[in-house]
RNA sequence: GGCCCGGUAGUUCAGUUGGUUAGAACGCUAGCCUGUCACGCUAGAGGUCGUGGGUUCGAGCCCCAUCCGGGUCGCCA
């Protein structure tokens, strides 16, 4: 194994210029071409490849040293960069190649388990058990790279407007109200545990009660909830809060940063201000609070159509309070057969919908599952509102608006996703007026829909008791291309009002006092009107990337079940750990 | 916790109705080759068919269980 003693790194492999220079390069073996008697190595780092030469005839010893190199070897060379005898359009560096005078080996390597190219469709699963190995690869590189850079540039952003970076605990207190808290149990208070955030929520407020009327924090969050392609337990927010603010000034803030962000980052110029639709609109249009506003395919309301039809499932759910609306899926026959249809059903029925209804206008005569109970005309009427023709299909649903909407909002997605109809771009929108109360099936309840900081509308705070579900808060959510985002709101800076919403969402006086007694303290000495979000970083640079999972932004990401394949964490710990923290296990997996 | 999909050389895959010694490509090893760049040519090594059990004269293939991974629903105030 040699040194690098005498060379200093010159160029980046992809960066090398200037036929005749004497440069020198490091990185990794790519590729070697042996021709017997002249030999070609491609040497990668992170900005590219470039070719190395070596001649027998010119330097004996060096050319030894490149025969016995291979795939992955970490090397500095040292040599004169001269022209090709013939290019290679396909790399940066295609039309010269160094010829090496000085070889250094500085690491030989294994074999790794699959090969590092750009191109992959080696198993997810291999690849995350080696993640040093497939980071390597310039996809991922590309995309560890231009998050280093979205971070950088929102840094930047923000400083340029005043903000402050402050940094909160990761070891806080257990609120757990919304998503389950990962524990940290603490060795000098035995049977006390701390709880890693899941935001740097309450202690932004605190901030803003402190008078840092801009705050700015790049926060690593902690779930202990499920995996998702796009959710991950460890995560990382852009967290902001803002006093003597309303609503306009911090979707204004946020829409500097994207159009900032999509600028320097993309080349992109997004137009502002960006689009906004009410909660209520979103799902009445897209059956969701964060639509994909890619494609259209929009809801479409058929109640008043079918309301003296004979079929009962249509009326039924009409005289229920609920509603019978449908989606046009166009030019969409041929990719849903009877059997494919039936796929859809069950999709529909496993979100709660007990049935799915269809028009599949393949003739002349469309194929409708319902014909039988229509009368003349009924058919007719509904297929001309809805603008259907032949070679469309319709999908329609009979049930309460909260089943029927999310039903519909699901299959137009998938549907779309099916017929591949969404366009690329970035649709970024904002959703407004969220409903404060969300009904909660299984116990009968009101939850917040949002945090229980949040501030309704001022003209909505007389309904918090007897009306819940008229109670609208101002809460935003920012969506870009169907992926929330972001999510914010104003918070509540009356203690009375806080107190008031506390119980409004069923806390006693006792758990209110326990767990937020700090923060409704805090606001009895006086705060200024403050609001802010939290903007999901790992996402935003999974969409910037072009990327379908958050693993593809993320150095080293958790699988599934929430542990890493890497590193095999979690793992168990020693008995004196144990001991010292009087913690006993009950029940453990084998 | 539910549902769907997947697991066969190092990797990606094929493997017919259950039938002899489980194949291919790439990679790897060795040899040859003076302008390659997906170098070429020759030879070779490499397999607990995820694991356990069952059915059968016989299982990569059928059945049961289980483990691992992916997606998704629940969940994510």
């Amino acid at each position: 194994m040699d040194t690098m003693k005498g060379l200093k790194r010159t160029h980046y492999c992809g960066e090398v210029t200037g036929v005749g220079n004497t440069v020198v390069v490091g990185g990794y073996v790519q590729k070697i071409r042996d021709m017997g008697t002249l030999i070609f190595i491609d040497l990668r780092d992170r900005t590219g490849i470039v070719q190395l030469a070596f001649d027998p005839n010119t330097a004996r010893d060096v050319f030894e040293k490149a025969s016995q190199c291979h795939s992955e070897y970490v090397l500095m060379a040292k040599g004169q960069v001269r022209e090709r005898e013939s290019k290679n359009a396909a790399i940066a560096t295609g039309d010269i190649e160094i010829f090496v005078d000085d070889l250094r080996i500085l690491a030989k390597a294994q074999t790794p388990p699959f090969e590092i190219t750009d191109e992959t469709n080696v198993n997810e699963e291999l690849r995350l058990k080696y993640r040093y190995l497939d980071l390597r690869r310039k996809p991922l590189q590309d995309n560890i790279i231009m998050r280093s850079k979205i971070a950088k540039v929102a840094r930047d952003y923000f400083a340029e407007n005043g903000f402050i970076e402050i940094e909160t605990p990761m070891m806080m207190k257990s609120t757990p109200e919304g998503a389950r808290d990962y524990l940290v149990p603490s060795r000098i208070h035995h049977g006390k545990f701390y709880a890693l955030p899941q935001s740097p929520q309450i202690y932004k407020q605190l901030l803003m009660i402190a008078g840092y009327d801009r705050y700015i924090q790049l926060a690593r969050c902690f779930r202990d909830e499920d995996l998702r392609a796009d959710r991950q337990p460890e995560f990382t927010q852009i967290d902001m809060e803002m006093s003597f603010v309303e609503v306009e000034d911090i979707l204004e803030i946020v829409e500097g940063l994207i159009t900032t962000l999509f600028r320097e980052v993309l080349g992109k110029e997004i137009t502002v201000p960006l689009p906004r639709l009410t909660y209520r609109e979103a799902m009445e249009r897209y059956g969701s609070d964060k639509p994909d506003t890619r494609f259209g395919m929009e809801i479409q309301d058929i109640s008043d159509l079918v309301k003296d039809c004979d079929f009962g499932v249509f009326t039924g759910a009409i005289e229920n309070g609920g509603s019978v609306r449908a989606i046009v899926a166009k030019n969409a026959v041929e990719t849903y057969t009877r059997k494919e249809i039936d796929r859809l059903t069950e999709f529909a029925r496993g979100i709660g919908a007990k049935g799915l209804a269809y028009v599949r206008w393949v003739e002349d005569e469309p194929n409708c599952s319902f014909a039988k109970f229509m009368k003349e005309g009924e058919l007719e009427a509904i297929l001309s509102r809805l603008g259907a023709e032949k070679g469309d299909l319709v999908l329609i649903v009979a049930d309460k608006n909260r089943v029927t909407l999310p039903t519909l909002g699901a299959l137009r997605l998938k549907v779309a996703k099916q017929l591949d109809i969404i366009p690329e771009g970035f649709n970024f929108l904002w959703i407004t007026e969220f409903p404060f109360f969300e009904y909660n099936d299984e116990t009968g309840s009101w939850d917040a829909m949002h945090h229980p900081f949040t501030m309704p509308m001022d003209e909505c705070i007389q309904y918090l008791d007897s009306d819940p579900e008229k109670v609208i808060a101002k809460a935003y959510d920012l969506v870009l291309n169907g992926t929330e985002l972001s999510s914010g709101s104003i918070r509540i800076t009356d203690y009375e009002l806080q107190q008031k919403m506390f119980e409004a969402l069923g806390l006693t006086e006792e758990e209110i006092e326990a767990k937020f007694g700090f923060l409704v303290e805090a606001y009895k000495y006086g705060a200024a009107p403050h609001g802010g979000c939290g903007i999901g970083l790992d996402r935003l640079a999974m969409i910037m990337c072009g990327a379908d999972s958050l693993k593809d932004v993320t150095a080293f990401p958790k699988v599934q079940n929430a542990s890493e394949l890497m590193s095999n964490a979690p793992g168990l710990v020693d008995e004196k750990q144990l001991t010292e923290l009087a913690i006993a296990i009950t029940k453990s997996d084998k």
